[in-house]
DNA sequence: AAGAGGACTTAGGACGCACGAT
DNA sequence: ATCGTGCGTCCTAAGTCCTCTT
């Protein structure tokens, strides 16, 4: 299986740079021919970078420097299975204490170069303010009752097909692409391979369960591959449940109604507590926010209560109380702080693991979620409601049939169901208050192996579409210009999701906050700029703003007006496709493909690509900061932002006055330097006195450490104003594969700690025994 | 084919703490 | 010793995609 490097492989994303005024980037468009694509080397499976960017001129840094240490190819625990590297959850002795400290950072500089087939011209970042598009297009109806079926389900196990090369035997996709595609195809060599689905064979076997060990003593690691059978998820399965949030108490403290304190139950208190303690959050400017919150509360004020209006309502009483509370707590001393966190543990020791085939694993979200008003993202229908307490009898346990069931962690009450399913990853579920027809779930913590297994086969599946990239780019580009307008469809979108690594974009509910993605791109949200450029504006998940110009080849050009006309802003631009039609095709074209696939790809080809380029000779502080300029340029790509922190004017601010003072600096030393020279008296101080005068070579060596520092925080400024949108960590955490990342730190001697923190080294402890040769 | 139901991944923000700068 | 920052962790919302039912 070796994808072994091809060098080339270019993610045909079109890069965003962050500055919209100076970005521009451009890429190429796939190449038009048809040329069959017999794997992966041609040309247009490489990242874009390597391919059409020139990459910044100078990286410099100043990051920290660390030991320039080997990643240790530590003793690795056991293997979990038979495609070797996974491994057991890894204990902590086997990694070097992170060493996580400042931050470093690139200094780039913007605006790279690009070919100029294409180019990206600005990008920004969340302005949330962004007016709504109209009303979604489809509604979903709501969805009947609850899960009263217990079990049965199977998954599919597509586990498997992790190797690459060696599938050969495949379905002419080529071949069915071209029939399919009735506009020109000429004779498809693409040798596409298939995979087989070899899961149903392999793993039919079904571990004995083992005798579930308590949560006490874990024999370690029986070797049980996780996910054996079809669809078997585990074979036992023990946990101790959820913890509940501790009951409402009652404060007493009043707050006014028209001016006069009002009495109010505890549980009216309640409520009116969550709404007081937000009063400085700018959701008291959404009066949707205000509206759900009154409409919830009303009911448990009932009919006849005094209130009848949010807006008598003076809420100031119960916000201070709380401040004050808050307060109080942060005077706690550290060793009351402790204690308490202690006790805290105490309590939730048990909760945090679960047993599973006899290996014990973190439970990631053990507490049910505390009562509260809904915060949704965006422009929320639903923001302000009130999010019920959820009680024992909402929950479902799931768990080994051999395994304790959990006491009901509050007296006299029960859970709501027990099951024991072993088809699925989940320890418990409950309802969402929110939208009943919704669950949350608790699942074991991203360390497990359980999540380390799916995760390694999602990069896998992303590594199997590189050898299938090409013909898919060979086969969309072909359909740009079909005569069949939902094949048109599909390739343009294909086109799109690949390209400018857009989410597929599935339908939402009128419930639901409005924002859209590749499949429900509204009309208004593309706006072509002849002769061929496209702009895109549209808030994708969460609400963040995509905005974005592109140039593209013509005949996505002059299909995406033509998907537009006669149709109104509002309109679905791709009218005649949805996640589910994309997908089917997708999958038509490699096994298990899906849109998400090609962001887990664009993402880790680019940072590979961009690690394996010269980086030789580097120290180690170097490095870093390709890895994180690299980084970053995955992180825009998928359009990871966060917030502009409300200090960050301040401290550019501050960081402008300091410069300036060292300017100063230099200034007098610099004329001190020349009456040195010049055999003339030190000047005076501002005190009166005569400043001591430094020997010439004294002087030009501070002048020179002074410049020294300056340009460091020059670089410091421009890197933190370049960041200040830039979400690093979910790409990181999500999209790279850590293959890629372990194997260069072993390359270049860089210490993996550099790299990943703690979470993280668990989260990827499949990764960690890596070849150092290994290539995305 | 569409919709409902279900399970799982991906996401940004809040918060608190440790650490480096002063 | 104090302060401000940057980072990690927690939290839970918001996506994707699958399968089953109608």
């Amino acid at each position: 299986m070796n994808y072994s490097s091809d060098e080339d492989d270019k993610p045909l994303v079109f890069r965003r740079t962050l500055k919209p005024d100076k970005a521009k980037c451009s890429s190429q468009p796939p190449k038009p021919s048809p040329k069959p694509s017999n794997d992966s080397d041609s040309e247009d499976d490489k990242p874009l970078s390597s391919k059409f960017s020139t990459v910044s001129k100078g990286n410099t840094n100043h990051a920290k420097n660390g030991a320039h240490v080997s990643v240790s190819t530590a003793p690795k625990p056991q293997v979990k299975d038979e495609d070797s590297d996974d491994e057991k959850p890894f204990s902590s002795k086997f990694i070097s204490k992170p060493k996580m400290g400042s931050a470093n950072k690139v200094h780039q500089n913007r605006s790279a170069s690009r070919d100029n087939q294409s180019r990206n011209i600005g990008v920004n970042k969340r302005p949330l303010d962004e007016e709504r598009s109209l009303g979604q297009s489809s509604v979903k109806k709501s969805k009947l009752s609850d899960s009263s079926i217990p079990v049965n389900r199977k998954p599919v196990n597509l586990k498997a097909e992790t190797n690459s090369d060696d599938d050969d035997d495949d379905l002419p996709i080529s071949e069915r692409i071209k029939n399919q595609a009735s506009s020109s195809s000429k004779p498809s060599s693409i040798k596409q391979k298939v995979i087989k689905k070899k899961s149903s064979s392999l793993n039919q076997t079904n571990k004995k369960s083992k005798k579930v060990v308590k949560n006490s003593k874990y024999s370690k690691p029986s070797k049980v591959p996780p996910g054996s059978g079809e669809g078997q998820k585990w074979s036992s399965l023990a946990h101790n449940g959820v913890i509940f949030p501790p009951a409402y108490k009652p404060h007493g403290v009043k707050m006014l109604h028209k001016g006069k304190p009002v009495d109010l139950t505890p549980e009216q208190e309640e409520v009116a507590t969550m709404f007081a303690v937000m009063l400085d959050t700018d959701y008291m400017t959404k009066p949707k926010f205000k509206e759900n919150l009154w409409g919830d509360w009303r009911n448990i004020l009932g009919k006849n209560h005094p209130i009848q209006n949010l807006d008598d309502c003076d809420f100031k009483p119960i916000y201070e109380w709380h401040q004050s509370e808050k307060e109080k707590k942060k005077q706690m001393s550290t060793e009351e702080k402790k204690a308490l966190k202690e006790e805290k543990m105490k309590l939730e020791e048990k909760y945090m693991w679960a047993v599973v085939d006899g290996v014990k694993e973190k439970v990631g979200n053990f507490r049910v979620e505390p009562p509260g008003l809904f915060r949704g993202r965006g422009e929320h229908p639903k923001m302000g409601k009130l999010k019920k307490r959820i009680h024992p009898s909402d929950i479902t346990i799931n768990i080994g049939k051999d395994a304790t069931i959990p006491e009901c962690p509050i007296p006299g009450e029960s859970w709501k169901e027990v099951r024991h399913d072993n088809t699925v990853t989940w320890l418990a579920y409950w309802n969402d208050p929110i939208n009943i027809k919704e669950f949350k779930y608790v699942f074991l913590a991203a360390s497990s192996s359980l999540k380390g297994q799916s995760d390694k086969e999602k990069y896998e599946k992303a590594r199997m579409l590189k050898g299938y990239i090409q013909g898919i780019r060979n086969a969309y580009t072909k359909d740009f210009g079909n005569k069949d307008v939902t094949k048109r469809q599909v390739a343009v979108a294909t086109y799109l999701i690949d390209k400018l690594a857009l989410r597929a974009g599935n339908e939402k509910d009128d419930d639901e906050t409005d924002t859209v993605g590749c499949c429900t791109l509204k009309v208004e949200n593309v706006e072509p700029s002849p002769p061929n450029i496209l702009k895109f504006d549209f808030l994708g998940k969460d609400s963040i703003r995509y905005q974005n110009e592109v140039e593209v080849e013509l005949p996505v050009f002059k299909a995406i007006q033509q998907f537009q006309t006669g149709k109104k802003g509002g309109d679905d631009l791709f009218d005649k496709l949805d996640t589910s039609k994309l997908n089917a095709h997708l999958k038509e074209l490699m096994p298990g493909l899906t849109a998400k696939v090609f962001r887990t790809y664009n993402a880790s080809i680019t940072l590979d690509d961009m690690l394996s380029r010269e980086t030789k000779g580097r120290d180690v502080v170097e490095n870093v900061v390709v890895y994180q300029h690299a980084n970053k340029e995955v992180a825009i790509i998928c359009n990871h932002q966060r917030s502009v922190s409300k200090s960050h004017s301040a401290q550019m601010t501050r960081l402008d006055e300091k410069i300036g003072e060292l300017k100063d600096v230099i200034k007098e030393l610099e004329t001190d330097l020349a009456r040195a020279k010049k055999g003339k008296p030190p000047l005076k101080n501002s005190d009166g006195k005569l400043k001591r005068n430094l020997n010439p070579e004294a002087s030009e060596k501070k002048i020179a450490q002074t410049k020294v520092k300056i340009e460091k925080m020059e670089r410091d400024k421009e890197t933190k104003e370049d960041l200040k949108t830039v979400a690093l960590g979910t790409s990181k955490i999500n999209y790279l594969d850590p293959r890629i990342t372990v194997a260069w730190c072993k390359r270049h001697e860089v210490h993996i700690e550099k790299i990943f923190n703690k979470s993280l080294l668990a989260k990827f402890a499949w990764s960690m025994d890596v070849d150092p040769s290994f290539r995305f």
